[in-house]
DNA sequence: CAAATATAAGTAAACGTTTATTTACTTACA
DNA sequence: TGTAAGTAAATAAACGTTTACTTATATTTG
């Protein structure tokens, strides 16, 4: 039996990173994807039953997991307020510093109903990746330290803001600068903070 | 000469709008919102050149404006932090519960590149129609009431939870109340005042 | 230990469908 | 009656996906 070329697999993977990066999500065709990497576009449809299968698996396993696994490194429920919110935005700077082709189909991941319903049924099956978040804002908030508050409503306090700078760096990089970055990361925490 | 029936025009633009927010911007096209419209696709290209001009125009006139519009409704340049941001987030907030149609467009105006762009040269040609908020920010900035920053970072911090809660709520409407809302409308406050 | 074989990986070209847009024609009113 | 608004149907190009075939290698066989 011949072998799968992996290769292969990881170039259709970047090319449609990088193709939903430079022309969007709406422009990411299977055979201008499969031409970009090189393939066939039936090599696309061995590892993947369809396109909405391809999209959903190239934002969950490869963004989504990818970007989670990121943001929690370092990070524990024991932290202090200011380190943990400081903890979860530098992971998340560095993170998309560094894998900037997925900050675009990230973004998709609101818009997009077929990703958002993705991301909602993936944070109730594997009951939710961001839980030590979740349990250290609900110790936060019995300590008395930050108000009681659903975590949709922290989420969109902590890192609504936090995308937006990065987009903005990534348009404008002599505005957006890391040191401005952490002063709004103050901001936020002392806003936060009882 | 046969003068141009207005129902159609605003029916193209309503039903448009409808499709975005049921089935996304990617699920849009020019036959199904003929269809829809109850037009033949003819009469969508007597107003507009292509596809792509009437999406510029649908998001830019029909929500960018009107948004635009509204989020100013009361607000002075001589506000206090606390007023100032008190309105622009209410103002938002009753806008898009009264336009709900138009949200879904308005998030797509992140991630999509033609409409990112059409955003981006409008701030620029159009000398930016928050400007009243502009001066008011670089104001406070003077006065010691917050610290100086550029308007990016300033947006990022206001808008974007914003934007946020409003999306949580049109999903989980009773986790995200109005109450919740004022709440963490004066988190945003408290973290901005110096 | 090589040659033969089985089989999934992979390709080029094609499938039918849908797309954006246009053509050729009709309609309604200043 | 002239003219732009409007329609139904057609256009070519692009779409997602499949068909019919070839290739590469792990395993089996002589």
């Amino acid at each position: 039996m011949r072998p799968k070329n992996l290769e292969k697999e990881a170039s259709i993977r970047e090319k449609a990173l990088a193709i939903i990066s430079e022309e969007g999500l709406e422009n990411l065709s299977m055979q201008k994807l499969a031409k970009a990497a090189g393939v066939s576009p039936r090599t696309i449809y061995i590892k993947y039953k369809d396109k909405d299968d391809f999209l959903i698996k190239l934002f969950v396993d490869e963004v989504l997991s990818s970007y989670e696994k990121a943001v929690l490194h370092g990070f524990s429920g024991s932290m202090s307020l200011d380190l943990g919110i400081k903890c979860l935005w530098s992971n998340t700077w560095y993170y998309f510093m560094e894998h900037r082709e997925a900050f675009a189909l990230m973004q998709y991941g609101r818009s997009s109903p077929l990703l958002n319903r993705a991301f909602r049924e993936r944070n109730i099956e594997e009951g939710m990746f961001f839980r030590p978040v979740h349990k250290w804002v609900a110790t936060l908030g019995e300590k008395g330290v930050i108000r009681d508050m659903p975590m949709p409503a922290f989420r969109a306090l902590t890192f609504a803001p936090l995308l937006d700078l990065i987009q903005e760096h990534f348009e404008h990089p002599a505005v957006i600068t890391e040191d401005l970055f952490r002063t709004c990361c103050q901001t936020l925490i002392k806003g936060l903070q009882l």
